[in-house]
RNA sequence: GGGUCGGUAGCUCAACGGUAGAGCAGUGGCCUUUUAAGCCAUUGGUUCAGGGUUCGAAUCCCUGCCGGCCUACCA
């Protein structure tokens, strides 16, 4: 080899690659009978019994701990990790030669009895054991992993190898996936599969991806809501529909907000938002039970969030009037109330409309603090305008919004099938720009949509709620970033 | 978009105006039950990029790039 420095290390690897290629064995062309995970092999060691079970395994070696002619290594697969011991004596002299030019990140098969060592890990006694990928590039530091957040991000996969508590995370969000799936399943719902590639994004107000479609030479958005066309299936009467689904807003980066992320939207026919209300509610006791295996959760602030028994539920004017210590603030009028954000210190623009700046107090002084599960209903008309009006005072709305950890977990609505109001909201909804509304969708209201509750859930936000994550990027294994 | 903090070896971090260093990983050697294994030796750097100040810059200043946090926009 003409690279002779030796902190080279893809060199170093390639040479060694180089080296057995020549020597006959090329790593890349084998494979291996994984025949139990480290978990299952490791649940097979008995104590009382006579033979020492034998086992095969496959995985990436994480340790090296090497003493000559025998030598500890350590691999993890997809259940976790496992200890073998090669020994010369044991393998041969020529495997344990061939052994000897394994790294640490090489992916490796092998089998044999286990036993227990003095210290009383259960460990695989290597009979024979196969190279069946080289790691041209070294992992991350042993002991601290991979820390910086920029590597841990764009090299999720290094990631996923260094650090237990990102596996444990992704496990645990594919579980509750599969749980809410369970869950809807058994409620008789169906999941199907709408367009993400949308000639007018609506059920929601965010500003939209744009793209454009070749074939047909227009231009399309992707979606910002699924909302739309569950409702056309509710229409078409599929009475109990959900879909789970990636979104795209084009709107700003936070810890809360990745431009895609993950909803659930369910629609239940002949319900209504008291129905989504018990439904909500056993859903996520479902998921403390089955994935969780507690309903007491510590957010990542050390707070105890506890989603057990009933939960709060209070008017969204109560905690309006509460946080402004003020009975009368519905009756205030604008220069009132914004005198009085002055005093209560929230930054308001005074240039948006009166109910804005009520929602600006919901949202810097009530939301935040809704620690735990809280339903907060009747929300003023203006800031859905697909829930139906409420019956007893028409300037509110038979919605709730669920908030646990101080974030909007899940909204759910009454849903408005009153073709007539529903075209009012659209139209003063859009404004100037009525191309935005969805002809197509008004059409099929008018076509009759039976009484049903909906319910729309953010998958990443729940996910940061039951495992205590921070940031809606430790939730999502490969985040938003800008290129390199 | 604004504020703020950061970017040094493959990884985790020192050095904070005066010769760029440690641990892990790598390389060579010793070690046949280790647990961040141990012992001896050793390789490895456009200090994110570019400009400036200075006798001298990883360090101070400016610009840019990338990122964290806060904030703004956001049904």
């Amino acid at each position: 080899m003409e690279n002779t420095n030796t902190s080279d290390l893809f060199a170093v690897r390639s040479a060694k690659l180089q080296a057995m290629r020549q020597a006959g064995f090329d790593p890349f062309s084998q494979n291996w009978e994984q025949k139990q995970t480290s978990l299952e092999a490791k649940a097979l060691f008995d104590d009382t019994a006579e033979e020492e079970p034998g086992v095969s395994v496959a995985g990436r070696i994480l340790v090296f701990r090497d003493m000559g002619k025998a030598c500890f290594i350590k691999i993890l697969d997809r259940a976790g990790e496992i200890q073998a011991y090669v020994k010369r004596d044991e393998i041969g002299e020529s495997a344990y030669e061939a052994f000897k030019q394994y790294d640490i990140g090489d992916i490796i098969g092998f089998e044999g009895p286990l036993f227990k060592t003095k210290t009383g890990e259960i460990t695989v006694r290597v009979k024979t054991m196969c190279l069946l990928s080289k790691a041209l590039r070294p992992l991350p530091e042993k002991w601290h992993g991979l820390v910086d957040n920029e590597a841990i991000y764009r090299q999720r996969y290094l990631d996923l190898i260094c650090n237990a508590e990102s596996r444990k995370r992704m496990f645990l969000r594919s579980q509750i996936i599969r749980e809410i799936r369970q869950f809807l399943w058994n409620r008789d719902f169906i999941e199907v599969e709408t367009p993400m590639l949308q000639s007018v994004a609506g059920g929601a107000a965010a500003r939209p991806f744009t793209t454009h479609m070749n074939a047909l030479d227009c231009d399309f958005y992707l979606r910002i809501s699924l909302e739309l066309y569950l409702k056309r299936l509710l229409v078409a009467g599929v009475d109990r529909v959900f879909e789970l689904g990636r979104n795209f807003r084009n709107e700003g980066l936070s810890r809360r907000h990745n431009p895609e992320f993950t909803m659930i939207e369910l629609y239940q026919a002949y319900s209504d938002f008291r129905g989504m209300m018990r439904l909500i509610r056993d859903l996520i006791q479902h998921l403390c039970k089955t994935v969780i295996g507690a309903t007491q959760i510590k957010n990542y602030e050390g707070v105890t969030i506890d989603l057990g028994g009933e939960w709060r539920e209070v008017r969204y004017k109560d905690l309006i009037i509460e946080a402004t210590q003020d009975p009368q603030w519905f009756s205030r009028t604008k220069a009132e109330k914004l005198q009085k954000c002055a005093e209560l210190g929230i930054e308001v623009n005074p240039d948006i409309e009166d109910f804005e700046v009520t929602k600006n107090v919901y949202e810097k002084c009530v939301e935040p603090n809704l620690i735990q599960p809280t339903f907060v209903t009747h929300i003023q008309k203006e800031l859905c305008p697909l829930a139906k009006i409420n019956k007893a005072d028409n300037s509110v709305i038979d919605v709730f919004e669920l908030c646990i950890n101080g974030q909007e977990i899940a909204p759910a609505y009454s849903e408005q099938n009153d073709p007539f109001i529903q075209r009012t909201m659209f139209e003063a909804q859009a404004g100037e720009d009525q191309q935005a509304v969805d002809q197509d969708f008004l059409k099929a209201l008018e076509h009759g949509m039976p009484p049903a509750g909906g319910l729309g859930m953010g998958i990443d936000r729940l996910v940061i709620l039951l495992t205590g994550a921070s940031n809606i990027r430790d939730t999502i294994l490969f985040p938003s970033l800008r290129p390199e």
